[in-house]
RNA sequence: GGCGGCGUGGCCGAGUGGUUUAGGCAGGGGCCUGCAAAGCCCCGUACAGCGGUUCGAUUCCGCUCGCCGCCUCCA
């Protein structure tokens, strides 16, 4: 059985469904206010690890995730670019989809866009004032959060103590500082929607409680994040949908942070890196397997050593599946379950595969079973032992598949006439034991960029 | 000020009250190879420091030091 860290509790407890073998999940997905950076890219990772964890167990996931894009800092940037907002919007989000199709992150079910959600927002927000748990004033419309049982739960504080601690002026109306903004009254020249507390807008807090209670029903499962939306983002939404009588999810995880030299990657500090550059300068498998490396709740720091690690060890499966030609078990989509598998398996392996990621998704483990599961196979293949080999080496493509991690064999690099030339000229030296035109052959070709391997077929060649 | 997390062998990074090891990367030795590459085998007696509990702690408790985060927009 599943067990996952839930925030609210801070216990790592069963997933409780509300019907048998469904499961609802609600992300968070990105502010299109400009390019994703590494820590986009890891809870978007951890997320997509968990979704195809969720159907390799054979349950039936619902994924939503959702895109914000209406926010101060996007009507910021489009104004300073001179372009109207939806178009910036519409810009950054093709990027966004671009890099999340290269991480191999698979496509939410349902992403909800906060613009298409204001006529909702404003019933929600009407509601609210209705019951008296919001109240207006000079600069929009904001929640009572005294009013609101159990506010605190997921950062786990009581409000004395985070009142206590907040560092920010109050504004004068608010009646407490804690209190958050759900209508933001437009300033002149602001896009804006017309509601019944004057032209504004939404604030943040507000559209993910709507989309995913519209999309997913009260009492969703699972309802996920970066670490640094628990408070008070997720808090805050779980106090509109308290606040309104309705059931929230059920339970909350969240990630860990990317850390730069020790410190956390966002941007505010501007120390991020964007998934752009990574993409363009390493294996977008790399990225995929530090996560998994570590755990989620986990910092991970990323270096160019730490992603260079990552491809040492992508080659090292990536070679397992040249040995045994291991098909591509992703091709077919998301693998659900054992079954997906092409011949036999090895039981004990899958075993303790799963015994890793049900506890709490501790894919370090179930990646140590991928990585056993390549030495016994190159064992056994060694010893002669075929039908072992191949029953190790199915298995480990299997588990990849199951992480969203794809082992290529087969890379078709296009060999060109002259090396191609280079290549029959190093057989036959070889074949005639002239070793000396042999290595020199090998080292034009290694000079052109080629990695060259003898084999009991000849010289093989292929980039490197 | 309030709350929370972390400190593991050269590096990354799991885990656990005790007979036997996470795993990966790098490194050393060996096998294989014409030489390589790939692969396989062997090798590192690590758990911040100081106390305490215990027959026994890296793992439990306390303290100290160091690092980080949330309480403000942030994945």
């Amino acid at each position: 059985m599943l067990l996952l860290h839930d925030t609210a509790t801070g216990e790592v407890a069963p997933l409780r469904l509300r019907s048998p073998g469904k499961v609802g999940l609600y992300v968070c997905g990105p502010t299109v206010d400009g390019i994703p950076h590494l820590g986009h890219g890891r809870f978007s990772l951890v997320f997509d690890v968990l979704r195809r964890y969720l159907l390799f167990s054979g349950l039936e996931v619902t994924y939503v995730s959702n895109i914000t894009d209406i926010e101060d800092k996007i009507i910021d940037r489009a104004a300073d670019r001179g372009i109207p907002i939806d178009e910036f919007t519409a810009i950054n989000e093709a990027l966004w989809w671009e890099i999340m199709d290269a991480l191999g992150v698979l496509r939410p079910d349902e992403v909800p866009h906060a613009t298409a959600y204001v006529d909702r927002m404003i019933v929600l927000i009407g509601d609210l004032v209705a019951k008296g748990v919001a109240y207006e004033t000079a600069t929009g419309v904001y929640l009572s959060v005294l009013d609101v049982p159990g506010y605190g739960l997921l950062a786990r504080q009581p409000l004395d103590s985070l009142r206590a601690g907040a560092r920010i002026e109050a504004d004068e109306e608010k009646r407490s500082p804690l209190d958050f903004v759900l209508w933001k009254k437009a300033k002149p020249g602001e896009p804006s929607w017309e509601a019944p507390w004057g032209a504004g807008r939404p604030g943040w807090h507000t559209e993910c409680v709507v989309m995913s209670l519209d999309l997913l029903g009260e009492g969703f499962e699972l309802h996920g994040g970066g670490q640094d939306l628990t408070f008070p983002h997720h808090e805050n939404e779980r106090a509109q949908a308290v606040a309104d009588g309705k059931e929230f999810a059920r339970h909350w995880m969240h990630n860990g942070w990317v850390t730069v030299g020790g410190e956390k990657m966002s941007k505010s500090l501007g120390n991020f890196t964007s998934l752009a550059d990574l993409l363009a300068r390493s294996d977008a498998r790399a990225y995929r397997l530090l996560v998994l490396r570590s755990h989620y709740r986990s910092p991970i720091e990323v270096t160019p050593d730490t992603i260079a690690q990552a491809e040492a060890g992508l080659a090292r499966l990536d070679e397992l599946a040249r040995r045994f030609a291991l098909s591509d078990l992703l091709a077919e989509g998301p693998p659900t379950g054992p079954d997906a598998a092409v011949g036999e398996l090895d039981e004990e392996a899958v075993a303790a595969f799963i015994a890793s990621m049900d506890d709490d998704l501790d894919t370090p483990g179930a990646l140590a079973a991928v990585f056993d599961l390549a030495r016994q196979a190159n064992s056994a293949a060694d010893a002669g032992d075929d039908r072992g080999a191949i029953r190790a080496a199915g298995t480990a493509n299997l588990l990849a598949a199951a992480l969203g991690l794809r082992l290529q064999g087969v890379v078709d690099d296009a060999v060109d006439e002259v090396s191609a030339t280079l290549v029959r000229q190093r057989d036959d030296a070889r074949a005639a034991k002239d070793w000396a035109a042999a290595d020199a052959l090998r080292a034009e070709l290694e000079g052109a960029g080629w990695l060259v391997e003898d084999s009991a077929e000849g010289t093989r060649i292929r980039r490197r």
